[in-house]
DNA sequence: CTGACTGCAAACGTTTTGCACGGTA
DNA sequence: TACCGTGCAAAACGTTTGCAGTCAG
């Protein structure tokens, strides 16, 4: 009974196997689009359906404890939700890591919002990773 | 003979009424998802086609006259290309605003980008707007 | 006049739904 | 045991493609 084992039922859903899949495989790899998900977990259970994994992910979405990432030029990947962070997206490998970036600066710096309260920023930088650079 | 004449037929696109109209449209309302703008195009075109309105803005994209723009929580929708800039979305009523952000001071106060080179940056920011505070 | 564009219909890929069976709590 | 969740098949979407007729240049 691992942490998604108490968080899936404190928001009143099982814990069947595939679900715990789902979230070790977000776990572990940090971002995954449906299809590498459905590819990982047709590893585990030959026969799961991609049906069960959009169920899954919807309702993870829908009780916030999953994320979807929307790229430029790219497929939506999928993370679990955690603090505030913005993503840097290879351009070259397709590879996605997680930056902390520091708003408030832009914020403070910022003169015109045009009335506009802002409650999140989504902030995606595309360029070239370090193992593509080289 | 407007801009969009010329800039299309730089391009080697002829400068149809249906592609005309959806620069007009792009230019007139900012932001428009491919469902409003089919919408929109049927008002001047009894019959015109979902197909055309695709293969054209796919067309535009390929061109790099027209941009999409991914928001979270939210269809896409399609802009024509200008300077850099953000979005302000309201999440109340769901409209777009462009903003100019200056994202320097982000990139000279981040320390670490783990040796990733950024070339652009996607931001949008979303709460609400003006007219909904009240 | 000719090639490019349009509109229609069909095809396609992705996501959702309905239902009977199976598994969690 | 009572539901909730799974897997399958079918349906529903959104987008793309092929083709015959039309139009811009």
């Amino acid at each position: 009974m691992n942490n998604y084992t108490d968080l899936l039922r404190r928001h009143n859903l099982k814990a069947t196997p595939q679900r715990l899949a789902i979230t070790d495989i977000l776990q572990t790899h940090g971002h995954v689009s449906i299809e590498l998900l459905y590819e990982i977990m047709l590893q585990k259970f030959n026969s799961i359906s991609l049906a069960t994994i959009y169920k899954n992910i919807n309702i993870m979405l829908d009780n916030a404890f999953v994320q979807e990432v929307k790229i430029p030029n790219t497929k939506s990947v999928f993370e679990l939700t955690k603090e505030t962070h913005s993503h840097l997206v290879c351009e070259v490998c397709g590879s996605i890591q997680d930056i902390r970036v520091d708003l408030t600066k832009v914020m403070e710096t910022q003169t015109d919002f045009k009335g506009f309260k802002v409650n999140t920023a989504s902030v995606v930088f595309t360029g070239v990773c370090r193992n593509c650079k080289n």
